[in-house]
RNA sequence: AGGGGCGUAGCCCAGAUGGUUUAGAGCGCUGCAGUCACAUUGCAGAGGUCAUCGGUUCGAGCCCGAUCGUCCCUACCA
């Protein structure tokens, strides 16, 4: 066969994607195996693949992949998220392409609109993620708004109810004026804005040329004020204690009132109590009784109640009410400010608080059952660090508000009655049965109720998907559920730590007294190479599929996983990408040499059977640390180990150690050996290298179609107890070899012309010398009692080398390099003998410290007296 | 404002419980190498007073304190 010199990823790529699939070999069924379980963090139904899932997705598929070499039963469900705030605020937006406004439509035909738009871009994302190799049991697909999983969802939310720890209730919520729905604390984000100051009169009820000096950011709120307040402990203010006062422009006249919530140090000290826009002016309201007027309507316009500026937007206001107050000379004065203003995590508009009667879960109780586990390591966060986060985060928990004012979404299962009351339940049947059945006497019908409007926050069907996957909320008890759940691993990002991981952890006791999982492994943020976040605006974020395009997909896998130690952000390099294409071509050259040889019938010489033994305890001590790698979920060093054994000991060293002269034969033991080497280096790659590993895979030898790299078994490898002394043997050869070969590139002496060693003494690796030999072509080793004149040396150990050269040699150049290690040795000695010279170091250090230090001490002699001898000879 | 993380070669990071021959990879950099698996390569090499200062110890990159720098999370200062 002739093999191109270039591997190239694409039709490869495709081939084996359609091998595993049409073979099942991602599918999973119980069985005796141990199971192995991840969900997938379910991507918004609509998205498209971004460079945050490419590494969270190759981060899964490892981890996947490596367990089912490890003889588990591995399990990937996939399935996507119906995102409601997201997808809702899409439809809307084509909608309003078509000249179509969400209110003109009735819920059902905007249902009907949403749910085309879902079939049409559903799913892109998951069909992406088969590029990247991702070997989900694509037969378990779900959606988080299919029918089992809303089932679920409506059953959760009866259950909660019934329990008491779903309530309804007037609360000051997080108001999305653009998407006009409630959001949870969590959908809040801070953002840092240059505002202004408005420093604002009040003048006095009773002393019409007096006023008080109020500082607010929201000048727009005024017609919104019931009260000033003051601090009952500022002397400055007390002049106003009993006053009442005029709010400015609206002429309203309002109590002062007295709450040492008040800052004395900002501002004047007076503060405008504004109870429905505010949630501490809500607090103080509440306290102290006040009346509380809500000027905005749902869309941030004010309403009537405001009785200026009525339909003006709330900024719009803003602008214009500085100029009326200046005008009406109310305006004391303006000051530059930065504050913090909380934004919609999805639309990006300012919140604005709001009193609203909304459905609220009451999470003291789930706090309580989500935080022991973490703690005690039930579950394990990788990395730790984390864990504080979330204990800060239950421990100072509120409760989570849950309904949305959308239709995109679980809807609530509320019933409300004609004569007032509500009642909770599966479906509208069991809803009337429990209303007539509650109201003695009176009969109603179906079409009495009217449900809820409200859909369900998105999070509230996400927080159950480990158990609703497998059905554990409506079949606790089936098969599935009891094998594959607790899941084993979460992959996700820190910045759902508290929207989702929290959730489910609290989900997962309340429903199954189980955790959903055992170990959490948080990703980090994929940035660009200068540590920006990727960003449309930017055009920072590279499209992974043209990546994969470039560089293959194993090479992207690779790319991404050099640069992402567990937790810590990723600065995301194509030239990382490139490294990944590089070492595939790497490898697919390594398998073009060996499937390159002959095999014929001859005995095996030596230097490769120190090569074979050499190699194979290189082999089990990788495999141990790889595995042990694996349980610290340190995935970036486990690919560089492999890396840099395939690479440099592999193809490097082992492949030339045993490699025939051109044109010659190989012999059989040799051969073989170094398959089974090789099949084993492949195995350990495959799960960060599907693709190519496949290929080559089945190339190595014959194999049954359906067989697959990707459930072969890894062998069971415990560590050799004589692979150290082997290994280290080999490096002192390899050092020898680096050392002529430097003489080499020292003196421009050609690869091919061959050279003489000398060893003076003790030749520390004698066994190795047909290795040596070959290695730094050397024709004869010698041990020689004197070193010859006009050669070129050099120190292994305390055992020195060196290579005749005759006229080539530069006696000053060598002088130089000899002096230069002569003096760093002898710095050495002198720190080694401080060390051994200070009583307290001899008597307190443990003995094998010490005796190392004399031995430090005997070798820096020894090898300082060579060097000086040498240096005697070369002066000469 | 509170809490946490981090600061080790030009860049990105490793360096369990302090002691393994005066700190290790990868990328980048420098020099050399062209018919022999691979220039998407090979060989050789340069490069670090482990942020700063102080302390504990026979011994500190590692432990303690302070300082500086940096990043993140949490929070209602109008």
């Amino acid at each position: 066969m002739e093999l191109a010199s270039k591997y190239s990823p694409q039709e490869v790529e495709s081939k084996w994607y359609q091998y595993w699939t049409d073979h099942q070999l991602f599918r999973s069924k119980p069985d005796q195996r141990e199971p192995y379980t991840i969900v997938i963090p379910p991507p918004n139904v609509t998205g498209v693949l971004h460079m945050g899932h490419m590494l969270n997705e190759t981060i899964q598929d490892i981890l996947v992949r490596r367990a089912r070499m490890e003889g588990k039963n591995a399990c990937w469900v996939p399935g996507t998220d119906h995102a409601s705030i997201a997808t809702e605020a899409k439809v809307v937006n084509r909608l309003a392409e078509q000249d179509i406004k969400k209110a003109d439509l009735t819920r059902e035909e905007f249902l009907k609109h949403a749910w085309a738009w879902t079939e049409e871009h559903g799913g892109i994302i998951l069909k992406q993620l088969r590029r990247l190799g991702a070997s989900c049991d694509w037969d378990r697909t779900a959606f988080t708004m299919d029918e089992e999983r809303s089932e679920s969802v409506i059953k959760v939310f009866c259950d909660l109810y019934r329990k008491g720890l779903i309530y309804r209730g007037v609360r000051m919520v997080n108001w999305d004026p653009k998407a006009q729905t409630a959001l949870s604390d969590e959908e809040v984000i801070y953002k840092e804005e240059h505002s202004k100051l408005y420093y604002l009169r009040y003048y006095i009820e009773s002393e019409p040329e007096k006023y008080a000096i109020v500082a607010t950011t929201r000048p727009e709120t005024i017609m919104g004020d019931t009260a000033m307040c003051i601090n009952p402990n500022d002397p400055k203010n007390q002049w106003l204690r009993g006053k009442r006062v005029i709010v400015p422009l609206v002429g309203r006249v309002i109590p002062v009132i007295e709450d040492e919530y008040v800052d004395i140090e900002f501002g004047t000290g007076c503060l405008k109590v504004t109870p429905a826009h505010d949630v501490n002016d809500y607090m103080l309201g509440e306290k102290h009784h006040l009346p509380s007027i809500d000027i905005f309507n749902d869309d941030g316009t004010l309403s009537p109640a405001a009785g200026l500026y009525v339909g003006m937007d709330r900024f719009a206001v803003r602008e214009q009410i500085e100029k009326d107050l200046a005008e009406a000379q109310l305006l004391e004065k303006v000051e530059d400010y930065t504050n913090k203003v909380g934004c919609s995590e999805r639309t990006g508009v300012a919140i604005e608080p709001k009193l609203s009667m909304q459905w609220f879960l009451k999470m003291k109780h789930f706090a309580d059952l989500a935080l022991p586990p973490v703690l005690s390591g039930d579950i394990k966060f990788h990395p730790q660090k984390y864990v504080n986060t979330y204990r800060y985060w239950l421990e100072n928990i509120k409760d989570w508000c849950i309904s949305r004012q959308l239709w995109w979404g679980h809807r609530i299962p509320a019933y409300y009655l004609p004569d007032g009351g509500y009642v909770v339940a599966e479906t509208p049947e069991l809803a009337l049965q429990q209303a007539n059945a509650n109201n003695s006497g009176k009969s109603y019908q179906l079409s009495d109720l009217r449900q809820d409007e409200d859909a369900l926050d998105t999070w509230f069907s996400s927080w159950l998907w480990p158990i609703s996957l497998f059905k554990g909320i409506n079949e606790p008890n089936n098969e599935e559920f009891r094998y594959y759940y607790p899941t084993s691993d979460l992959v996700t990002g820190p910045d759902i730590i508290f929207f989702w991981v929290a959730r489910m952890i609290m989900a997962g006791y309340e429903y199954t007294s189980r955790p959903p999982f055992r170990n959490v492994y948080f990703t980090g943020i994929v940035r660009d190479k200068i540590g920006r976040k990727m960003s449309k605006s930017l055009g920072n974020s590279p499209d992974p599929l043209a990546l994969i395009d470039k560089f293959g997909a194993d090479g992207v896998r690779m790319g991404m996983l050099l640069s992402a130690p567990a937790g810590n952000d990723i600065l995301f390099d194509e030239a990382l990408c490139e490294q990944g294409r590089n070492f595939c071509n790497k490898i697919w050259n390594a398998f073009r040499l060996v499937k390159g040889w002959q095999v014929s019938d001859q005995p095996q010489p030596e230097s490769a059977q120190v090569a074979i033994r050499w190699f194979q305890s290189m082999l089990s001590d990788a495999s141990v640390e790889i595995k042990d790698l694996f349980s610290k979920y340190r995935l970036n060093e486990t690919l560089m180990l492999i890396f840099r054994l395939l690479r440099d000991e592999f193809s490097g060293w082992y492949l030339e150690m045993v490699k025939p002269s051109y044109g010659s034969p190989i012999d059989a033991a040799t051969y073989h050996a170094t398959l089974t080497f090789f099949e084993r280096l492949l195995q350990e790659l495959h799960p960060f290298m599907p693709f190519i590993t496949e290929e080559l895979w089945q190339h190595l030898s014959d194999r049954k179609d359906g067989e697959s790299i990707m459930v072969s078994l890894l062998p069971q490898e415990h560590s050799q107890p004589e692979a150290a002394a082997i290994i280290s043997e080999m490096e002192t050869a390899k050092a020898i070899i680096t050392g002529v070969r430097a003489i080499r590139a020292e003196k421009n002496i050609a690869q091919k012309q061959v050279l003489q060693l000398d060893v003076t003494g003790t030749h520390p690796v004698s066994a190795y010398n047909t290795i040596i030999q070959k290695m730094a072509n050397i024709d004869v080793i010698q041990t020689v009692d004197k070193k010859s004149d006009g050669s070129s040396t050099f120190l292994v150990g305390t055992t020195e080398f060196s290579v005749p050269l005759g006229s080539l040699i530069n006696v000053e150049a060598e002088i130089q390099k000899a002096e230069a290690e002569l003096a760093h040795l002898e710095g050495f000695l002198k720190g080694v003998l401080a060390k051994l010279s200070n009583e307290k170091f001899v008597s307190h250090a443990p003995e094998a410290v010490v005796a190392l230090e004399r031995k430090k001490q005997s070798d820096a002699e020894q090898k300082i007296a060579t060097l000086k001898e040498t240096l005697q000879n070369l002066k000469k």
